[in-house]
RNA sequence: GGGGGAAUUCCCGAGUGGCCAAAGGGGACAGACUGUAAAUCUGCUGGCAACGCCUUCGGUGGUUCGAAUCCACCUUCCCCCA
């Protein structure tokens, strides 16, 4: 089986331009392909890393990956799949996620010696004259079919600025480059991307006459038809500060029954024969599915002892018995603590699971708070100095949210 | 360039002088049921030293005893005509 077979059963090919070619050019290990990132954030999420596994699984084939960092484009700004315009970045901005994004990346990819490498189209994009782009490139977009991309369709109803409406070009002046300047004859990126990268395509063959080609990688999307990686309070990050290990963890232990083998397969490295058995799983044994879907990414995102560590943590909270000692840890300040004890409130409040001393009230009333397996039901209540006897308490928040407090 | 409309709490969306911390829905959170799943039912959803007080209806000023609501200017967005 070679690697676009395997990428194909793993369900992560959405569209290709040229099936055949791009079968054969991938298995045999010949393909210069690159990938784009705009830098909109100062860490990679979920979204960058399947595209980073992808990267990887064609780099173990035999081919050659470039990283493309989108310092010039962010200048721009993407609409795709948008229906509100994007925040403008300034320039320190973007130049600090891309510094971040660097860092991040070289974790999965090997950018050793004539293996990756990485690229900022800040270097090329940032230079044109406007003039001379416009004759270059420009005479060879048609507006008619711009408008008509499935990428503006979305906006054309809430309204699209000029310049989110030259993203396009940009992104295609990019594959031309590249594939002037690396002999790079394939893009891959998210399927939110396909007409940006058909626009690439197209552009190669207007000036230069040659083939390119392009596909994109299915979106992961949820049994809701909702993009996954997402959380209420924001995207779930790669970076540690800003999405813990063990709330990484947490994140694919909760998916939903009917998305635990599609995120197995597409992303994790386990071999296809050992998905294959898991897919016969049904009922409860699918929570031993989503512990090693949450197992594996972890591991690959924060390595095995953050893996370990998480899922320790976890077992310790879900399956009595277990250690605390991974626990996300809070110390409770001097202040807070009397003669008496800490009340409930206070207690909570530390904890950071609540946002405010209502809200706590509120958790309390309900019957959410639980200290040391003892719910607590009057909000009044004074937790006891002698509780923290063993130097901390678990305090829980509804059935999900722990916190370990430390004096 | 001309004309018309819009901005409300996490989101959508009612509200056009006091009865408004602001209907309704969605989401989130908590409880019951469960498998750390889904579905369902219930509660709850600005803050606080809490029968009261404070902050909030794009921004800044103003009218009024009293403004999300009226007026002026500004900002942003949408639609129509060029």
């Amino acid at each position: 089986m070679g690697i676009y077979e395997e990428l194909q059963a793993r369900g992560l090919i959405a569209q290709v331009t040229d099936e055949a070619e791009i079968r054969e050019m991938v298995n045999a290990g010949k393909a210069v392909f690159y990938i784009g990132f705009d830098p909109t954030a100062d860490s990679l999420h979920v979204g960058h890393f399947m595209a980073l596994c992808l990267m990887k699984r064609l780099q173990m084939a035999g081919n050659r990956p470039v990283v493309l960092i989108g310092g010039g484009t962010a200048m721009v700004g993407d609409p795709s799949g948008r229906t509100d315009m994007r925040q403008m970045m300034t320039k320190e901005t973007i130049a600090h996620n891309v510094e971040c994004f660097k860092k991040q990346m070289s974790r999965f990819i090997d950018f050793g010696e004539g293996k990756a490498i990485v690229v900022n189209n800040a270097d090329w994009l940032l230079d044109l004259n406007y003039v001379e782009l416009l004759r270059e490139v420009g005479a060879c977009f048609s507006v008619n079919n711009m408008l008509r991309a499935e990428c503006y369709k979305q906006r054309m109803e809430h309204g699209l600025s000029f310049l989110e409406f030259n993203y396009m070009i940009m992104q295609s002046y990019d594959f031309y480059h590249l594939y002037q300047t690396y002999g790079c004859n394939m893009q891959f990126g998210g399927d939110d991307q396909w007409s940006n990268m058909l626009g690439g395509t197209e552009l190669i063959r207007r000036k230069l006459g040659k083939d390119a080609y392009a596909m994109t990688i299915t979106l992961l999307l949820n049994s809701e038809g909702k993009k996954m990686g997402k959380t209420q309070s924001g995207a779930v990050w790669l970076d540690p500060n800003k999405t813990s290990p063990f709330d990484f963890y947490q994140y694919w232990r909760n998916v939903a029954d009917a998305d635990v083998l599609k995120c197995i397969r597409m992303l994790t490295f386990l071999p296809l024969e050992q998905i294959d058995a898991m897919d016969k799983w049904e009922g409860q044994e699918l929570n031993k599915a989503k512990e090693i879907l949450a197992y594996e990414l972890t591991k690959l995102v924060h390595g095995e002892e953050e893996a370990e560590k998480a899922q320790s943590a976890a077992r310790a909270l879900f399956v009595s018995g277990g250690d605390t000692e991974h626990m996300p840890t809070v110390a409770l300040s001097a202040e807070a603590m009397t003669e008496d004890g800490v009340g409930a409130i206070d207690l909570l409040l530390a904890t950071g699971l609540v946002a405010s001393r209502g809200e706590a009230r509120r958790v309390i009333e309900q019957g959410g708070l639980t200290v040391d397996d003892e719910r607590v039901g009057d909000w009044r209540a004074v937790i006891a100095k002698s509780a923290f006897d063993k130097g901390y308490v678990v305090v829980r928040k509804g059935k999900k949210s722990f916190c370990k407090v430390t004096l």
